[in-house]
DNA sequence: AACGCGTATGTTATAACATATCAATACCTA
DNA sequence: TAGGTATTGATATGTTATAACATACGCGTT
Protein backbone atom coordinates (compact mmCIF):
# COMPACT_ATOMS: atom_id res chain seq x y z
CA UNK A 1 0.00 0.00 0.00
CA UNK A 2 1.39 3.35 -1.02
CA UNK A 3 1.10 5.74 0.92
CA UNK A 4 1.46 9.54 1.02
CA UNK A 5 1.86 11.96 4.00
CA UNK A 6 1.70 7.90 5.66
CA UNK A 7 -2.34 7.46 4.59
CA UNK A 8 -3.45 5.37 1.77
CA UNK A 9 -4.53 7.09 -1.41
CA UNK A 10 -4.72 6.02 -5.21
CA UNK A 11 -1.51 5.67 -6.34
CA UNK A 12 -1.99 4.82 -10.00
CA UNK A 13 -4.56 8.51 -11.08
CA UNK A 14 -1.80 9.99 -8.54
CA UNK A 15 1.38 9.23 -10.78
CA UNK A 16 -0.48 9.69 -13.78
CA UNK A 17 -1.79 13.01 -12.58
CA UNK A 18 1.76 13.96 -11.92
CA UNK A 19 3.31 12.97 -15.31
CA UNK A 20 1.02 15.19 -17.23
CA UNK A 21 1.11 18.13 -14.55
CA UNK A 22 5.14 17.48 -16.12
CA UNK A 23 4.37 17.42 -19.27
CA UNK A 24 2.32 20.87 -19.48
CA UNK A 25 4.37 22.47 -17.05
CA UNK A 26 7.66 21.76 -19.20
CA UNK A 27 5.44 22.39 -22.81
CA UNK A 28 4.46 25.91 -20.75
CA UNK A 29 8.51 26.42 -19.95
CA UNK A 30 9.67 25.52 -22.58
CA UNK A 31 11.40 22.80 -20.61
CA UNK A 32 12.06 19.12 -22.23
CA UNK A 33 10.86 16.53 -19.90
CA UNK A 34 13.16 13.71 -22.28
CA UNK A 35 12.66 10.05 -22.00
CA UNK A 36 16.08 9.59 -19.08
CA UNK A 37 13.98 12.90 -17.19
CA UNK A 38 10.43 11.57 -17.62
CA UNK A 39 11.58 7.46 -16.47
CA UNK A 40 13.68 9.25 -13.65
CA UNK A 41 10.45 11.50 -12.29
CA UNK A 42 8.59 8.08 -12.86
CA UNK A 43 10.50 5.89 -10.43
CA UNK A 44 10.86 8.69 -8.22
CA UNK A 45 6.84 8.40 -8.34
CA UNK A 46 6.50 4.71 -8.05
CA UNK A 47 6.86 5.00 -4.01
CA UNK A 48 6.88 7.95 -2.20
CA UNK A 49 10.13 7.54 -0.72
CA UNK A 50 13.26 9.33 -0.70
CA UNK A 51 15.99 7.61 -3.60
CA UNK A 52 19.42 7.67 -3.48
CA UNK A 53 20.77 8.97 -6.80
CA UNK A 54 22.57 5.48 -7.27
CA UNK A 55 19.33 4.11 -6.63
CA UNK A 56 17.44 5.74 -9.27
CA UNK A 57 20.78 5.15 -11.70
CA UNK A 58 20.18 1.28 -10.92
CA UNK A 59 17.20 1.18 -12.14
CA UNK A 60 18.02 3.50 -15.31
CA UNK A 61 20.80 1.10 -16.03
CA UNK A 62 18.97 -1.76 -15.73
CA UNK A 63 16.94 -0.37 -18.30
CA UNK A 64 19.44 0.71 -20.44
CA UNK A 65 18.73 4.53 -20.00
CA UNK A 66 22.72 4.68 -18.82
CA UNK A 67 25.52 3.69 -16.51
CA UNK A 68 27.39 6.82 -15.06
CA UNK A 69 26.84 8.96 -12.59
CA UNK A 70 26.11 11.29 -14.35
CA UNK A 71 23.09 10.40 -15.85
CA UNK A 72 21.20 10.02 -12.65
CA UNK A 73 22.35 13.40 -10.99
CA UNK A 74 21.41 15.33 -14.32
CA UNK A 75 18.17 13.95 -14.48
CA UNK A 76 17.77 15.01 -10.95
CA UNK A 77 19.15 18.25 -11.30
CA UNK A 78 16.92 19.49 -14.03
CA UNK A 79 13.94 17.79 -11.79
CA UNK A 80 14.91 19.97 -8.98
CA UNK A 81 15.17 23.03 -10.76
CA UNK A 82 12.07 22.47 -12.05
CA UNK A 83 9.95 22.02 -9.48
CA UNK A 84 10.04 18.10 -9.91
CA UNK A 85 11.55 16.78 -7.22
CA UNK A 86 13.23 18.20 -4.01
CA UNK A 87 16.31 16.57 -2.18
CA UNK A 88 16.23 15.35 1.03
CA UNK A 89 19.31 16.73 2.71
CA UNK A 90 18.92 14.69 5.75
CA UNK A 91 19.14 11.32 3.52
CA UNK A 92 21.06 12.40 0.28
CA UNK A 93 18.17 11.13 -1.52
CA UNK A 94 15.63 12.46 -3.59
CA UNK A 95 11.84 12.40 -3.79
CA UNK A 96 8.90 13.33 -6.01
CA UNK A 97 7.25 16.68 -5.43
CA UNK A 98 3.95 15.72 -4.14
CA UNK A 99 2.43 19.17 -5.52
CA UNK A 100 3.61 19.79 -8.88
CA UNK A 101 5.21 23.24 -9.46
CA UNK A 102 3.68 24.85 -6.47
CA UNK A 103 6.42 24.47 -3.94
CA UNK A 104 8.26 27.57 -1.95
CA UNK A 105 9.87 26.36 0.73
CA UNK A 106 8.67 22.26 1.65
CA UNK A 107 9.08 20.41 4.58
CA UNK A 108 9.26 16.93 5.34
CA UNK A 109 8.76 14.10 7.77
CA UNK A 110 10.97 11.67 7.14
CA UNK A 111 10.61 8.15 9.18
CA UNK A 112 14.01 6.69 9.66
CA UNK A 113 12.35 3.28 9.83
CA UNK A 114 10.62 2.45 6.55
CA UNK A 115 12.26 6.06 4.94
CA UNK A 116 8.86 6.92 3.99
CA UNK A 117 8.35 11.10 3.10
CA UNK A 118 5.67 12.96 3.78
CA UNK A 119 5.34 16.59 2.44
CA UNK A 120 3.66 19.15 4.37
CA UNK A 121 2.58 21.41 2.09
CA UNK A 122 5.05 24.90 2.41
CA UNK A 123 4.83 27.53 5.27
CA UNK A 124 5.13 25.27 8.08
CA UNK A 125 8.43 27.07 9.57
CA UNK A 126 8.16 30.25 6.86
CA UNK A 127 7.01 33.08 9.32
CA UNK A 128 9.39 32.41 12.36
CA UNK A 129 12.26 31.50 10.18
CA UNK A 130 11.49 34.54 8.45
CA UNK A 131 11.68 36.50 11.16
CA UNK A 132 14.90 35.18 12.22
CA UNK A 133 16.59 36.14 8.87
CA UNK A 134 14.98 39.57 9.24
CA UNK A 135 16.42 40.29 12.02
CA UNK A 136 20.30 39.24 11.16
CA UNK A 137 19.53 41.23 7.73
CA UNK A 138 19.94 37.78 6.05
CA UNK A 139 18.26 37.21 2.23
CA UNK A 140 16.86 33.68 2.57
CA UNK A 141 16.83 32.17 -1.09
CA UNK A 142 16.08 28.63 -0.31
CA UNK A 143 15.50 26.90 2.73
CA UNK A 144 15.56 23.09 4.03
CA UNK A 145 12.93 21.99 6.86
CA UNK A 146 13.15 18.42 7.66
CA UNK A 147 12.22 16.31 10.42
CA UNK A 148 13.30 12.73 11.30
CA UNK A 149 11.24 10.34 13.44
CA UNK A 150 9.09 7.25 13.48
CA UNK A 151 5.44 7.04 11.04
CA UNK A 152 2.79 5.90 12.51
CA UNK A 153 3.05 2.31 10.82
CA UNK A 154 6.80 2.11 11.96
CA UNK A 155 5.55 3.23 15.70
CA UNK A 156 2.96 0.16 15.68
CA UNK A 157 5.50 -2.15 14.37
CA UNK A 158 7.80 -0.80 17.02
CA UNK A 159 5.59 -1.17 20.27
CA UNK B 1 17.98 35.88 18.53
CA UNK B 2 22.08 35.18 18.54
CA UNK B 3 22.98 36.12 15.15
CA UNK B 4 27.03 35.38 16.21
CA UNK B 5 27.64 34.75 12.56
CA UNK B 6 26.90 38.11 11.19
CA UNK B 7 27.59 40.39 14.05
CA UNK B 8 30.99 41.59 15.77
CA UNK B 9 31.29 40.07 19.12
CA UNK B 10 34.13 39.24 21.62
CA UNK B 11 35.39 35.85 20.10
CA UNK B 12 38.32 35.02 22.31
CA UNK B 13 36.23 35.28 25.44
CA UNK B 14 33.46 33.27 23.29
CA UNK B 15 35.79 30.54 22.85
CA UNK B 16 37.08 30.46 26.30
CA UNK B 17 33.37 30.56 27.89
CA UNK B 18 32.60 28.09 25.59
CA UNK B 19 35.56 25.54 26.29
CA UNK B 20 34.75 26.17 30.09
CA UNK B 21 31.28 24.94 29.67
CA UNK B 22 32.18 22.07 27.61
CA UNK B 23 34.57 20.94 30.09
CA UNK B 24 32.10 21.01 33.23
CA UNK B 25 29.42 19.72 30.98
CA UNK B 26 31.72 16.76 30.47
CA UNK B 27 32.24 16.55 33.72
CA UNK B 28 28.48 16.69 35.19
CA UNK B 29 28.12 14.24 32.70
CA UNK B 30 30.99 11.74 32.90
CA UNK B 31 32.21 12.57 29.07
CA UNK B 32 35.89 12.56 28.43
CA UNK B 33 36.80 15.79 26.68
CA UNK B 34 40.12 14.22 25.33
CA UNK B 35 42.69 16.23 23.53
CA UNK B 36 41.76 15.38 20.39
CA UNK B 37 37.94 16.38 21.16
CA UNK B 38 38.79 18.82 22.67
CA UNK B 39 41.04 20.65 20.30
CA UNK B 40 38.68 19.86 17.19
CA UNK B 41 35.70 21.99 19.06
CA UNK B 42 38.19 24.69 19.44
CA UNK B 43 38.80 24.59 15.46
CA UNK B 44 35.14 24.69 15.00
CA UNK B 45 34.98 27.76 17.37
CA UNK B 46 37.79 29.13 15.83
CA UNK B 47 35.30 30.74 12.55
CA UNK B 48 31.77 30.37 13.02
CA UNK B 49 32.00 28.74 9.73
CA UNK B 50 30.89 25.54 9.02
CA UNK B 51 33.96 23.38 8.62
CA UNK B 52 33.93 19.99 6.75
CA UNK B 53 35.16 16.78 8.08
CA UNK B 54 38.22 16.70 5.73
CA UNK B 55 38.61 20.59 6.76
CA UNK B 56 39.29 19.60 10.50
CA UNK B 57 40.96 16.38 9.69
CA UNK B 58 43.39 18.59 7.44
CA UNK B 59 44.12 20.90 10.72
CA UNK B 60 44.27 17.98 13.24
CA UNK B 61 46.83 16.74 10.97
CA UNK B 62 48.79 19.71 10.90
CA UNK B 63 49.25 18.97 14.08
CA UNK B 64 50.45 15.55 14.99
CA UNK B 65 46.91 14.67 16.31
CA UNK B 66 45.95 11.81 13.51
CA UNK B 67 46.48 11.77 9.45
CA UNK B 68 43.09 9.51 8.57
CA UNK B 69 39.17 10.45 8.31
CA UNK B 70 38.18 8.33 11.45
CA UNK B 71 40.07 10.59 14.06
CA UNK B 72 37.80 13.87 12.17
CA UNK B 73 34.67 11.67 12.17
CA UNK B 74 35.10 10.23 15.92
CA UNK B 75 35.65 13.61 17.48
CA UNK B 76 32.64 15.16 15.42
CA UNK B 77 30.07 12.60 16.92
CA UNK B 78 31.67 13.04 20.01
CA UNK B 79 30.74 16.63 19.79
CA UNK B 80 27.47 16.29 17.73
CA UNK B 81 26.33 13.55 20.29
CA UNK B 82 27.23 15.29 23.22
CA UNK B 83 25.29 18.60 21.86
CA UNK B 84 28.96 20.63 21.42
CA UNK B 85 28.48 20.84 17.83
CA UNK B 86 25.91 20.29 15.20
CA UNK B 87 25.64 19.34 11.49
CA UNK B 88 24.48 21.00 8.51
CA UNK B 89 23.40 18.68 6.56
CA UNK B 90 22.91 21.15 3.42
CA UNK B 91 26.50 21.45 3.40
CA UNK B 92 27.75 18.53 4.69
CA UNK B 93 29.79 20.33 7.42
CA UNK B 94 30.04 20.92 11.36
CA UNK B 95 29.66 23.89 13.23
CA UNK B 96 30.54 24.36 16.73
CA UNK B 97 27.04 25.10 18.84
CA UNK B 98 26.87 28.57 19.71
CA UNK B 99 24.56 27.96 22.52
CA UNK B 100 26.58 24.85 24.70
CA UNK B 101 23.87 21.94 25.66
CA UNK B 102 20.95 23.78 25.31
CA UNK B 103 19.72 22.84 22.05
CA UNK B 104 16.65 21.02 21.08
CA UNK B 105 16.04 22.19 18.25
CA UNK B 106 18.65 24.80 16.45
CA UNK B 107 18.26 26.63 13.03
CA UNK B 108 20.39 28.24 10.98
CA UNK B 109 21.04 30.93 8.43
CA UNK B 110 23.45 29.74 5.84
CA UNK B 111 25.52 32.98 3.43
CA UNK B 112 26.15 30.63 0.21
CA UNK B 113 28.98 33.18 -0.46
CA UNK B 114 31.24 33.37 3.06
CA UNK B 115 30.00 30.14 4.81
CA UNK B 116 29.39 31.92 7.47
CA UNK B 117 26.73 30.25 9.88
CA UNK B 118 24.38 31.68 12.24
CA UNK B 119 22.70 29.86 14.63
CA UNK B 120 19.16 31.03 15.70
CA UNK B 121 17.88 30.03 19.02
CA UNK B 122 15.88 27.52 18.57
CA UNK B 123 12.08 26.71 18.41
CA UNK B 124 11.79 28.92 15.16
CA UNK B 125 9.69 26.25 13.53
CA UNK B 126 8.91 24.33 16.14
CA UNK B 127 5.49 25.35 16.98
CA UNK B 128 4.20 24.38 13.59
CA UNK B 129 6.20 21.67 12.36
CA UNK B 130 4.89 19.93 15.62
CA UNK B 131 1.11 20.40 14.31
CA UNK B 132 1.64 18.75 10.52
CA UNK B 133 3.61 16.28 12.93
CA UNK B 134 0.44 15.62 15.33
CA UNK B 135 -1.67 15.70 12.31
CA UNK B 136 -0.07 13.27 10.24
CA UNK B 137 0.75 11.10 13.73
CA UNK B 138 4.42 11.24 13.06
CA UNK B 139 6.80 11.35 15.80
CA UNK B 140 9.45 13.57 15.04
CA UNK B 141 12.77 12.88 16.74
CA UNK B 142 15.36 14.98 14.95
CA UNK B 143 14.96 18.44 13.14
CA UNK B 144 16.87 19.98 10.13
CA UNK B 145 15.78 23.77 9.85
CA UNK B 146 18.20 25.20 7.12
CA UNK B 147 17.86 28.73 5.60
CA UNK B 148 20.69 29.11 2.55
CA UNK B 149 21.33 33.26 1.37
CA UNK B 150 23.54 35.89 1.87
CA UNK B 151 24.04 37.76 4.71
CA UNK B 152 24.21 41.53 4.87
CA UNK B 153 28.19 41.52 4.36
CA UNK B 154 27.41 39.79 0.85
CA UNK B 155 25.30 41.93 0.23
CA UNK B 156 26.82 44.73 0.71
CA UNK B 157 29.69 43.37 -1.53
CA UNK B 158 26.89 41.69 -4.39
CA UNK B 159 25.53 45.30 -4.76
C1' DA C 1 22.11 20.26 -48.07
C1' DA C 2 25.68 22.53 -45.14
C1' DC C 3 26.50 25.33 -41.37
C1' DG C 4 26.44 27.20 -36.73
C1' DC C 5 24.39 27.18 -32.28
C1' DG C 6 22.49 25.48 -28.09
C1' DT C 7 20.89 21.66 -25.34
C1' DA C 8 21.41 17.05 -23.96
C1' DT C 9 24.17 12.66 -23.56
C1' DG C 10 28.03 9.56 -23.34
C1' DT C 11 32.37 8.47 -21.07
C1' DT C 12 36.26 8.51 -18.07
C1' DA C 13 38.18 9.83 -14.09
C1' DT C 14 38.33 11.75 -9.65
C1' DA C 15 36.82 14.59 -5.73
C1' DA C 16 34.44 14.74 -1.45
C1' DC C 17 32.07 12.63 2.31
C1' DA C 18 31.56 8.64 5.47
C1' DT C 19 31.96 4.02 7.69
C1' DA C 20 33.50 -1.04 8.67
C1' DT C 21 36.77 -3.66 10.86
C1' DC C 22 40.17 -5.19 13.89
C1' DA C 23 44.09 -4.69 16.83
C1' DA C 24 46.29 -2.00 20.47
C1' DT C 25 46.10 0.97 24.34
C1' DA C 26 44.24 3.75 28.18
C1' DC C 27 40.84 4.22 31.97
C1' DC C 28 38.09 3.12 35.42
C1' DT C 29 36.48 0.05 39.19
C1' DA C 30 35.60 -3.88 41.79
C1' DT D 1 45.52 -6.36 39.49
C1' DA D 2 42.19 -8.50 36.54
C1' DG D 3 38.45 -7.54 33.66
C1' DG D 4 35.25 -4.63 31.22
C1' DT D 5 34.52 -0.41 28.60
C1' DA D 6 35.93 3.53 25.95
C1' DT D 7 39.24 5.41 23.04
C1' DT D 8 42.73 5.43 19.57
C1' DG D 9 45.48 3.73 15.52
C1' DA D 10 45.54 1.87 11.03
C1' DT D 11 43.92 -0.08 6.74
C1' DA D 12 40.54 -0.59 3.62
C1' DT D 13 36.34 0.29 1.57
C1' DG D 14 31.76 2.23 0.70
C1' DT D 15 28.83 6.10 -0.80
C1' DT D 16 27.68 10.47 -2.82
C1' DA D 17 28.81 14.02 -6.21
C1' DT D 18 31.29 16.61 -9.84
C1' DA D 19 34.99 17.86 -13.31
C1' DA D 20 36.33 17.56 -17.80
C1' DC D 21 35.97 16.50 -22.35
C1' DA D 22 33.85 14.40 -26.44
C1' DT D 23 29.77 13.34 -29.18
C1' DA D 24 25.02 13.43 -30.80
C1' DC D 25 20.75 15.71 -31.70
C1' DG D 26 17.24 19.42 -32.88
C1' DC D 27 16.62 23.56 -35.26
C1' DG D 28 16.78 27.78 -37.67
C1' DT D 29 19.56 30.12 -41.35
C1' DT D 30 22.12 30.37 -45.55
Amino acid sequence: MSTIGFAPHDHHSCVADTLQKADSHCADKGLRLTPVRRRALEILLADHRALGAYDLLAVLAAEGMGTQPPVAYRALDFLVKAGFAHKIEALNAYIACAHLGECQMPAFLICRACKSVAEADTAVAKGRLDDAAVAAGFQIERTVVEAEGLCPACQDIAA
